[in-house]
DNA sequence: CTCTTTCCTACTGGTTTTATATGATTATAA
DNA sequence: TTATAATCATATAAAACCAGTAGGAAAGAG
């Protein structure tokens, strides 16, 4: 019942590229160095990010990723999905084909369908913009 | 994030217990008859459940297992962490001592502990009558 | 004693996780 | 054009977890 690191460490990238969002691209690099990731396995989770048009990339010197679109358009449910699959707690719900035999006669499948409706409304509620708010927050009770 | 077979069967176990709940013991075989899962692999699932006092068992000729206590008292959250563990979807959220070097700066922690919360909330707003009134009210829709 | 049922422990084959390592390809700056 | 810095693609591997299978010991009923 846990999240794996790539689904977890996804979403602290993509919210490392909502805070450092100048418009510049940002190098895998720079934010390896601020999360603790090596570079190589960042590679990997970044990937499938691109290629689910997530973030937009350019390579060469002075390239790097940057969101396509606003922190305010991903929820964190998009972004842990791409790395994780359906974020269902059983086999059974995460397919459009129900191909278990006990389905029509399943006793428990209510119960696991209301928690998955509540894991997933969960992660759609929230957004990346939610986490930067809450992260300037954070770091303005440092100041004071 | 998904919940194992040991979970679902566990929870599976606990409610067939509840539905032949005569006061008579009910043997492991004819469970395992009714939920198609091996007695082998049952013996193993019901071990942890006897050990923290959710059934009680006696061996031998006419032996078996029944439930502790009256359906109403267990939820399905209690059932689960019996086999699963705690319900966590990290592991820092999964144990008292929180040994994360990042808790003091990380950026998701807060969001993580709100998923943690609406699972945990979830399955044990739950019990064993809930699932039995629904199955029972099941059944009659076929009797129509 | 014999049969049944729980109880206990070990083992196994397969998959997933969590990376590390090596190198190829591409694009930009100078 | 050359050097540099980045993305992109595989391959490998230790460790953990999953989903059972198997064998036998202990206890109770008749």
């Amino acid at each position: 019942m846990k999240i794996s690191t790539k689904g977890r460490y996804a979403l602290r990238i993509m919210l490392d590229l909502a805070l450092h969002n100048s418009g510049e691209l940002v190098p895998l690099k720079d934010i390896a160095k601020r999360q603790g990731i090596t570079l190589k396995y960042m590679e990997q989770i970044i990937s499938p990010l691109a290629k689910a048009g997530f973030v937009q990339s350019l390579r060469g010197s002075s390239g790097g990723y940057r969101l396509s679109r606003q922190p305010s358009e991903y929820t964190v449910g998009s972004v842990l999905r791409v790395l994780e699959g359906p974020l269902a707690p059983t086999g059974c719900l995460s397919q459009e084909m129900n191909d278990c035999p006990r389905a029509g006669t399943c006793e428990t499948l209510g119960f696991w369908k209301g928690l998955n409706e509540v894991i997933n409304n969960y992660v759609d509620s929230v957004t990346l913009e939610d986490l930067m708010k809450q992260e300037l927050t954070r770091q303005n009770d440092y100041v004071i």
